[in-house]
DNA sequence: ACAACCTACTACACGGCGTAGGAGTAGAGC
DNA sequence: GCTCTACTCCTACGCCGTGTAGTAGGTTGT
């Protein structure tokens, strides 16, 4: 079951949106970013962040009475470890295969670019 | 709002696996290749096959009284499609290049796999 | 001291998943 | 033909995660 437990709800994924877009931000500040009708109750971000600060999401400081609260991980390393630990640990060649043909049905540069960056990679030693 | 929320609960990829190693199956047969202690009951496997098959990841015909359960994707392309999908459409450089990191710390030999596939892919035309 | 603002604790609804019982049904053996 | 049996279908319940929020209680400035 814990196979998605990395997975995050609709509202956690905006919050985090929020934050990977400026932070630190205070509780207020997050709920003022967030662009949902009807916003939610102060309270209700205030749980979610929370809830994304006990998963180890999100961390935060205190900054006279309130925290202010800032994503522990990019986004980027946030949504490549999740396509990662999509791929499996080990992954075969087969899944490997099969995920190129993806990318390339929805995508036809991404493998191009995967292979640039690869070389680059490869260039600068390692 | 998750319509391609695919994420599968535990025994519902357990029951994928089974089906993956081998297939078309009864129920019976699942339930016999499952090894899992306690075994579930009869009808637990009948429902998760019956929920599998409402999500469109098994099909089935019948064999005499019984149904027949096969996986209407790979095991290869299931995976492979929900690590694309986690990397998001048209994913960034950024992210591209955390998901590079990523692989490379996990298994140095993965980046050279990707590499050689991408490379084979392109002599193969396209 | 009071008002404003903040956090912490608690709660409830809802949907997905694991779990399974009981009803219904159709073929198999007597 | 009638029962036995195996299988499916329908229904249900508990748990957990997530969205949602109220209330209580603390702190700070006026």
């Amino acid at each position: 079951m814990s196979a998605t437990r990395h997975a995050l709800g609709e509202l956690e994924h905006a919050i985090m949106n929020v934050l990977w877009a400026r932070a630190p931000l205070s509780v207020r500040e997050v709920l003022a970013r967030l662009r949902r009708r009807p916003p939610p109750a102060y309270t209700t971000v205030m749980t979610v962040l929370d809830r994304l600060h006990a998963k180890g999401l999100v961390e935060r400081v205190k900054d006279g009475k309130a925290f202010l609260y800032g994503p522990t991980v990019t986004c980027d390393e946030w949504t490549a470890e999740n396509a990662l630990r999509a791929l499996g640990r080990d992954p075969t060649t087969g899944v490997l295969v099969a995920f190129l043909d993806s990318a390339q049905r929805a995508d036809s540069d991404l493998m191009d670019r995967l292979e640039r960056l690869i070389a680059a990679r490869r260039e600068r030693g390692t």
